[in-house]
DNA sequence: CTAAAAATCACCCGAAAGTATGCCGACAGA
DNA sequence: TCTGTCGGCATACTTTCGGGTGATTTTTAG
């Protein structure tokens, strides 16, 4: 909500700026169909951005196709991660890491900045007591948190 | 901030919108940032739309275990490692490295230079058709090669 | 509504990982 | 003997990781 309202006013604002100050030859430099066009477009991809940015699942649950030895289907523990105290986002970005992914490639999947993905893998480390990505997989593994 | 430089941007080309679309005829019965905001809205919506539309529907969730092989100890595939002409040194690393072995720890267990263990790893990733150990650690279950 | 937890992002720095290239010695096979 | 493969090593360089700090924003719980 509060961003509706911020939207609106600096929307609005930068409107009547911009109005006043640089549309006269903006608009006469080319065809208004052009403008037409980018508006369109640049709104789209906006939305797209801010669609996928926030109405991302809760829990993006990871297809992997994994050949195991051990019978059973894979449970996952949730006391475990209770009691480290690891968060749905450090999880999901566990199942990322343990995908071969790097901290770049999991950032654009999630849409966030490659900062984040640190940030989360490096208390997800912390929290699981290793100090590399592979470990973390090992570990992972071992307290039933990724398949 | 970042997000603010955003709707700068996006409401710069809003003026142009409103401009080719005639809006002479209802600017003087409403204040023009409402129209903006409308249109701002409209696009935004649309491209949200799409965005879900087109990237969300494949994110369904699958998890799937392909299970060969159930129970049976770790048989290695020696075939496959003659077939992509994975050295026994390399294969070794390989061991290790899943092992969540850093390469300077690889080293001092080998009796080798840490560079040595570079080179290894790096022709293994080749021969692999991967580029990070993490991908490999995948690989190698996959193609049983490691455990 | 407010406080706490979770998520996001930025910046710096050093270490680890990976790439590319070249060189060398040992050793097997033609 | 020549050639090819393998293991080992180095140097230089780029990229990725991980630690640490601090900050803002969003979500959640009370």
């Amino acid at each position: 909500m509060k961003r509706i309202v911020l939207y609106a006013l600096t929307g609005g604002v930068l409107i009547a700026l911009l109005k006043l100050i640089e549309y006269k030859h903006f608009i006469n430099a080319y065809p208004a169909e052009l403008y037409g066009g980018l508006v369109a477009l640049i709104f789209t991809a906006v939305g797209v951005y801010l669609g996928l940015r926030w109405t991302r699942p809760k829990a993006v649950v990871v297809v992997k196709e994994v050949r195991v030895r051990d019978g059973g289907p894979f449970v996952l523990n949730v006391e475990k991660l209770k009691e480290l105290g690891i968060t749905q986002r450090e999880h999901e970005i566990l199942g990322l890491i343990a995908q071969g992914l790097s901290n770049r490639e999991i950032g654009e999947k999630l849409f966030v900045s490659e900062n984040t993905v640190k940030t989360h893998s490096s208390r997800l480390f912390e929290k699981m007591s290793v100090s590399r990505r592979v470990q973390a997989i090992q570990r992972g593994k071992e307290l039933d948190l990724i398949p």
